[in-house]
DNA sequence: TGTACATCAGTGAACGCGCGTTCACTGATGTAC
DNA sequence: TGTACATCAGTGAACGCGCGTTCACTGATGTAC
């Protein structure tokens, strides 16, 4: 995973936009995994390779940088679900979206994706900047599930998947919680059951 | 606030009791509004009149203050919810637990009162304890919910009352995220939709 | 009921640690001529 | 194309702060007689 780069040297262009995107994506993937507040500069740093002091060559503050560690998670989120779901019909789809979704845990195979899902509240206590890109994550996912409910007119897909989209992050969020008992099975299969239940009815209405 | 006893005293056993409880008091408000990791000892027992050392006469440690101070908010939550129910018709009471539920929000008039809802990611990246703790407090408002659902079997009931509660945390956490910003209310209002929809079939069924 | 003493709730200073951040330094990169 | 120099990515030690926690101390409470 380390490159064998000598050290103290300075970097290329390209290998410096390289690092920035390898903290990115370390920084990402330890903040779903542990909490914003349980990981430090150094630990993403030493995991992406690099001392301590390098940070502030790429970021501004730690703040910043959950901002921008947020913003690739989307992205990634974003276009997993896309890419999963394309060519698929419209009910399928979503079906698809809320079974990726909910199969977020912290077991290796299937980790967390979804900032809103494993930062829920982290998100809340921290600053305007960081709850902007939440935010504006948030409004991306739900309107790529309304765009898969083309069976209803848009602002009643919008609010669907409004919706759906609540019940996937505190089912996701309790079953975090519940992890390693039995609980958190139900949870996930009471949050699955309550949407597939709004999605049989917009079958029926088309059918 | 702070009561006039002077410093320096030994307290009687009700006094002690009644020291303990503000301090749970204080930091079951604290945490929900801050967060686990933003309150310290220190800061809650200033909250509660007292200086920092007194806080180890009373608990081991502050992983054991967020376990206790978390089921002193469930108990709280649970005795509103109930007292706010008693003697409704089984959907409108459920209908209520709904309102108040989503009502909470970071502001004075609405603080929160679920752990779930105002700690969810900080809960599922606390130690065992403290989710166990969680869990129950989940289960005990599952129930609660249930229980009002007697128009269905009472395993129906069960998986009903388990999406609501999803439901239900990830709009507020959601609203938590995107408060003042209008997302917030939408949140809140779509995730109302879902609810009543699955709770009109209910009604359809009775009548 | 009165006296002597152990208990322990609360104080406030101090400890040690880890954190975010800063800084002087290094030396290859990229640029100016 | 070749040379001289400014730039800046990365290093690793250090700073300062706040946190959880500990501790010696105080003096009223509660208990033993």
């Amino acid at each position: 995973m380390i490159r064998d780069i000598p050290n103290k040297m300075r970097r290329s262009r390209l290998e410096t936009e390289e690092t920035r995107k390898r903290i990115l994506s370390t920084a990402s993937r330890m903040f779903l995994e542990k909490g914003l507040a349980a990981v430090g500069t150094r630990e993403v740093m030493a995991g992406a390779g690099l001392t301590p002091g390098g940070f502030y060559r790429h970021f501004e503050s730690k703040e910043q940088l959950i901002a921008e560690a947020n913003r690739t998670a989307f992205d990634r989120l974003y276009a997993k679900l896309e890419s999963e779901t394309a060519g698929k019909p419209p009910v399928k789809a979503v079906e698809r979206i809320v079974s990726l979704y909910l199969s977020q845990s912290r077991r290796a195979e299937t980790p967390y994706l979804c900032p809103l899902a494993g930062l829920g509240s982290d998100l809340g206590h921290s600053d305007l900047h960081v709850r902007e890109v939440a935010v504006e994550g948030y409004m991306r996912i739900v309107q790529l599930i309304a765009d898969r409910l083309t069976l209803v007119p848009k602002a009643e897909a919008r609010k669907i998947a409004g919706g759906i989209m609540s019940t996937m992050v505190g089912a996701v969020t309790l079953a975090g919680i519940a992890e390693e008992r039995g609980a958190a099975r139900s949870i996930l299969n009471d949050a699955l059951s309550l949407i597939k239940y709004r999605l049989a009815e917009l079958k029926k209405k088309r059918g």
